[in-house]
DNA sequence: TTGAAAGCGCTAACAG
DNA sequence: CTGTTAGCGCTTTCAA
């Protein structure tokens, strides 16, 4: 592989010109600059990055740190950030928690370890040991989609309570009043925001928030299944379902077909995420959008900020986006609700 | 941040004698090693990696290029490969392909300048210049899921073939004996071998592969659920659909609860992959399940093994892994496709 | 068994 | 405008 110095020889200058050429950082002579502009690449020369990054204490590196990659919420999340930090010129090494502490806190220090310029986290249950070292590396870092308990770190959020009371009340609208719900645990800020959106709007509206109308799971699809074969065992009375995340709706529906139980008729649902595949559910989920796009170009910038300027006002960097209702079939707005299901072929 | 030379002085040895201990690479007496180790975790030690990699010439650290890393497929693909990556010691920077010849060649070279030991790539659709540089670059890499035209890369696969014959076969075994296939465009290969299984086996088993049944679209919902409409208004016969993919799987039962049917009794389905969500579809999808956790150790013990020794026989450098068919109530085994929908509230 | 010193490939003063 | 030189933090001969 062709060096530095072998473009200078071809060139006829010395390696330090190839540098000023590369990095645009020095005065160089229009046609010094081209004679060596035209032996890079008749080398295909690459600079290495490693020694550029040693030398710089830059690596245009960002170190994403997720709970459990897979899930299709984080999916969408970890793609729409990895766009934008392309966008910016940045390379993202991925780290799946899996909800496993020890293993959140090897992702943090391989991301350490190879000075990335930045880190993103979406902080699993046992993440504090994982902030200490975060925290004395003196490495710029958000959180995102969650807060931390007692951590001030930068953050990007979205207004979970607000979505979430959003949700509820659209439910109450279609005029259901034993509304139950299902969350994440209570560790999880977000699902708990969203508790918290479902209780007080219910509150609000001098409707019951029973607590055993109340389930808490992980953010599964499993764990939404049978979170709801639980919660209308306890209650048959159940006419509607508030769920924290898709893919925990997506357990909902599935349960309700297992009990024989229309969704959007005898169980309204209402989920939350907007992820890509809860427009193709049947029937179509009604969910609360997150702005993936938006939450994504937001904590790519905050971090970028916080790279260049690492002494920033703490108050400043706490971003809250909104959640927008799209009302599909599941709450009952949609058509499929009432459409023909034993239809005969077309 | 403390450096080696910290640790020497706190130590009272020279600084070499920290690497020593650090890599065990050299022999060092019991007392002074004790001490190194004390230094070491009383401040806090890491080594920069970046600093030994230009030393060493290597990161630990692999690229993992897709096409789309949203998609439920190659979510749950590259979780289990940075699973396997983990455990193996090695770092996985993410690249998201986004089915952009330019896109991909940014990310190969972003790879390639961060010096990774190896790349893993699912070949997108117009990939030959990134193969090109990866090839002159020198760096082993093996090409996933599919193989890419012409080139000859060490590569881990599915049989995909005989996969989608076993599919078909369950329909016809069903009794089905319209069956469409939808799957992916020709250039993927595996969607094209799976295009072929479908085919096979039908003409094997007497049965018409006609043209018109057969449709290619990209690996996603939005297309399986038009290619279904299509192709249930040129053909409105069709009693069973194989589908390349779980993702168009579930636009394939979107379209079908559009137009009124039942999947699973009057059009039976088989997808591809064995998402985990396929499990939780209303009905449940029956589909040809990939084993990620295998596909994952394999294509890292391969990769891993290539970087040990980059001058291999190339022929023992494919593996083709086995489908598995789960059969679930699309294509009419399970009890759901006859249970009840309009079923009164329990 | 330990230390000194020469790189790894690049950037960034500093001189010229 | 261009070249020299001293690091960046680690590994690794080579001597001691």
């Amino acid at each position: 592989m062709a060096g530095r110095v072998d473009v200078a020889r071809l060139a006829g200058v010395s390696p330090a010109v190839v540098s000023y050429v590369l990095n645009g950082s020095h005065p160089v002579a229009a046609g010094t600059r081209e004679r060596v502009v035209a032996a890079i690449d008749e080398l295909g020369y690459r600079p290495n990055a490693l020694a550029r990054s040693l030398a710089t204490a830059r690596t245009h590196t960002l170190g994403l740190l997720l709970p459990e990659s897979a899930n299709p919420y984080f999916a969408r999340l970890s793609s729409a950030i990895e766009d934008a930090a392309f966008d910016a010129g940045f390379a993202v090494l991925l780290g799946n928690g899996s909800d496993n502490a020890a293993r959140e806190l090897g992702y943090i220090r391989a991301f350490l370890d190879r000075r990335v310029d930045g880190i993103i986290a979406v902080p699993g249950g046992e993440f504090l040991e994982g902030w200490r070292e975060l925290e004395s590396a003196r490495v710029p870092a958000v959180s995102l989609d969650r807060l931390q308990q007692g951590i001030n770190l930068p953050s990007v959020v979205v207004d979970n309570t607000g979505g979430a009371s959003a949700a509820t009340a659209h439910l109450i609208d279609h005029g259901r009043t034993r509304i139950a719900c299902i969350t994440g645990i209570a560790e999880v800020s977000s699902a708990q925001e969203r508790m918290l959106g479902w209780r007080e709007t219910l509150v609000a509206a001098g409707l019951p928030a029973a607590e055993h109308r109340l389930a808490r799971a992980d953010f599964s699809v499993e764990a939404g299944h049978s979170a709801t074969l639980a919660l209308l065992a306890r209650d048959p009375e159940i006419d509607a379902i508030f769920a924290g995340s898709d893919t925990q709706a997506v357990g909902v529906l599935r349960a309700l077909a297992d009990l024989g139980l229309r969704a959007g008729q005898d169980v309204a649902i209402v989920g939350f995420d907007g992820t890509p595949l809860s427009d193709y559910t049947t029937p179509r989920l009604t969910t609360m959008a997150q702005p993936y796009a938006e939450i994504a170009t937001e904590v790519v910038r905050m971090l970028l900020n916080l790279i260049e300027d690492p002494h920033q006002e703490r108050s400043a960097l706490h971003r809250v986006l909104h959640t927008t209702l799209i009302p599909r079939d599941t709450c009952g707005c949609g058509p499929a609700a009432s459409a023909p299901q034993h239809a005969p072929p077309a």
